[in-house]
DNA sequence: CAGAAATTCCAAAACGTTTTGGAAGCCAAA
DNA sequence: TTTGGCTTCCAAAACGTTTTGGAATTTCTG
């Protein structure tokens, strides 16, 4: 079928070993050879086979990366801009990207990272949507599978990982918000299991107490990362006899459906109300009003997290294994302009 | 390090053979037997290497699936759609799904399907975005490469594919709005090269022609599918010196732009100029105001072409290589509710 | 010029499966 | 008792690389 590296060998009177060294740059072998053996494997159109040298090197050249989606889509852009980070990056190194989706804590999640693990059909995964105490860091460390995560566990502290500071960014926004006169501001989270919502709730504490202004308990709704999500937390925030002047959203997704929920009652948002996201992802720049956010860099974050990991393939040590990066305030008209 | 067939063979004092065959399910080894190499394996943490089973198989259990993305994101939520649905169907019939990102039509493309072609690494690939003349229909058709295609190609005329009959759809579109008063209807749409663009434009021109109103050149757009090619061709419709009061798009993304460029001149869209797009993806229902759009079974689709595609990589036949859908109309806001 | 060192090549051993082509043992039929 | 057919197992041969541990050959060194 395809052409094998003993065809190359063959038809230049070589030995497979040779040929191997050759293509692979060793310097046990003549500069002559070198060039007449690549030259005849770019003419027969000899590409190793990828079964084979996987095999023999105990190595695919593979990350995976598993998209914690729910169903028949997954809607938050910030996964798209993230899997074109980790794809563009793999490809420069030559690695490939596997891809699956699963739902966060599932029998199923957990199938998908054991089979790639076990099979060693990929060498390392990117982990996101990271939870305060994550069964797949647990695992991966303790089979001592590559591995880096978007933010950071509270169970595995010796885990590389890259971390938008969104407490900090969080404790801004309140800032801005206060500034711009808003006293009763609300906030609309996720599920307590992931550190993001630890870490963007806390900042919106802090940033209460930096003004000055009392936690008020009923201004702070449950969301689920979702426009829907949003939008259901929104209408109760929006229904109460004292609502906020200003709600902030976990994420921009979030902060979509309180726009939606605003709309519904007639309620002009950067008027009336304002509103802010998290992410930075085009959804942001698109909504009616346009959302004033926190952006946190998704695709540098998604190369730089597959140079850590190809690095920590390659068994290298790496010089900076845990990352904290600052969001950028970006003030949109949600905010009132 | 990782227990190999090797390891559970000797444990139970069988040959790799027989341990191999039993995991298979294969009826010449005794039933007892099976059930106690399965329950051994299984205790062990056996799984066998991938790439142990590839180079012996000849087979990968991978398909790949190449995202034509532009730059840092590919915005176009029809890919996150997409990409859940082959993801979820390979994984149900046990197969991977293999992702990159490449511009259509670089060298860096190419390089992506033929290292995947020759290297074997997948066994097949999916095609989107097809082209009038699809280098990469030709190339992987030349080497009996599986492949199967959403939309079809002029060139090779024997591929499987599942096209969304957008001819039609347009057609309909234009009726629609034809019945809602409009006369002159714009159309703005995508480079010349894809399929998708001739078939739509087509429909655009035949709803006209049902309509018996006149084809006029100065109605007609050309963008990139993004939001931004719609904004801008938008732009000089709407600056006319008798502009258009209906803009289609050739997808929700391109529709979007419209609404942007509408707002921005004050132009009240249902009410002054309507607007539609095509996909129905999820954008469509939240855009300022909901956008009215054909909706194709993205998802669905994306599970039956691995169908399609798993079948060929088996080497069966397929009942219906060639599949047509009609997109589903769903009027919302846009064109007057 | 002998011996050492450098250069250039290669045979053979992995890597961990699946599959082929039997072999051994047992039972039933003749 | 022999023959043939089941049932259950296995040794060995792939699959196509990379890598190890030399073996030739040539060049340098004293």
């Amino acid at each position: 079928m395809a052409v094998t590296i003993r065809d190359v060998a063959k038809e230049l009177n070589l030995s497979i070993t040779t040929v191997s060294r050759a293509l692979d740059g060793y310097d046990d072998v003549a500069q002559a050879t070198r060039i007449r053996v690549r030259r005849t494997a770019r003419r027969m159109g000899y590409i190793p086979s990828r079964a084979a040298r996987n095999l023999r090197r105990q190595r695919a050249d593979i990350i995976g990366y598993v998209i914690p989606a729910r169903g028949t889509r997954f809607t938050d852009p910030f996964f798209s801009e993230f899997i074109a980070g980790l794809g563009d990056q793999a490809v420069s190194q030559n690695f490939d990207l596997l891809v699956s989706t699963a739902t966060p804590d599932t029998a199923a999640e957990k199938q998908v990272y054991t089979r790639w693990m076990q099979s060693r059909l990929a060498d390392g995964v990117i982990l996101s949507r990271v939870r305060l105490d994550d069964w797949r860091a647990k695992q991966l460390a303790k089979n001592h599978f590559p591995f880096v995560m978007h933010g950071r566990t509270r169970g595995e502290p010796a885990c590389p990982f890259i971390e938008i500071d969104s407490r900090a960014g969080f404790a801004r926004l309140v800032k801005h918000l206060v500034e711009r006169g808003h006293t009763r501001i609300g906030y609309i989270g996720a599920p307590k299991k992931f550190t993001l919502q630890r870490d963007r709730f806390a900042g919106y504490v802090d940033g209460l107490r930096a003004a000055n202004i009392p936690f008020d308990e009923a201004l702070v709704g449950v969301g689920d990362l979702t426009r829907a999500g949003g939008y259901h937390a929104a209408q109760t925030l929006l229904a109460l006899p004292n609502p906020p002047t200003a709600i902030l959203g976990a994420n921009d997704l979030t902060a979509d459906g309180v726009l939606r929920a605003a709309r519904e009652r007639g309620i002009v948002v950067g008027r009336e109300l304002a509103v802010a996201g998290y992410d930075g992802t085009e959804v942001s720049e698109h909504t009616q009003p346009p959302l004033t956010t926190l952006k946190q860099p998704v695709y540098d974050t998604a190369r730089n997290l597959v140079k850590m990991l190809i690095a920590l393939i390659q068994g290298e040590t790496l010089a900076e294994p845990q990352i904290v990066l600052q969001p950028e305030l970006i003030i949109r008209e949600s905010t009132g302009g």
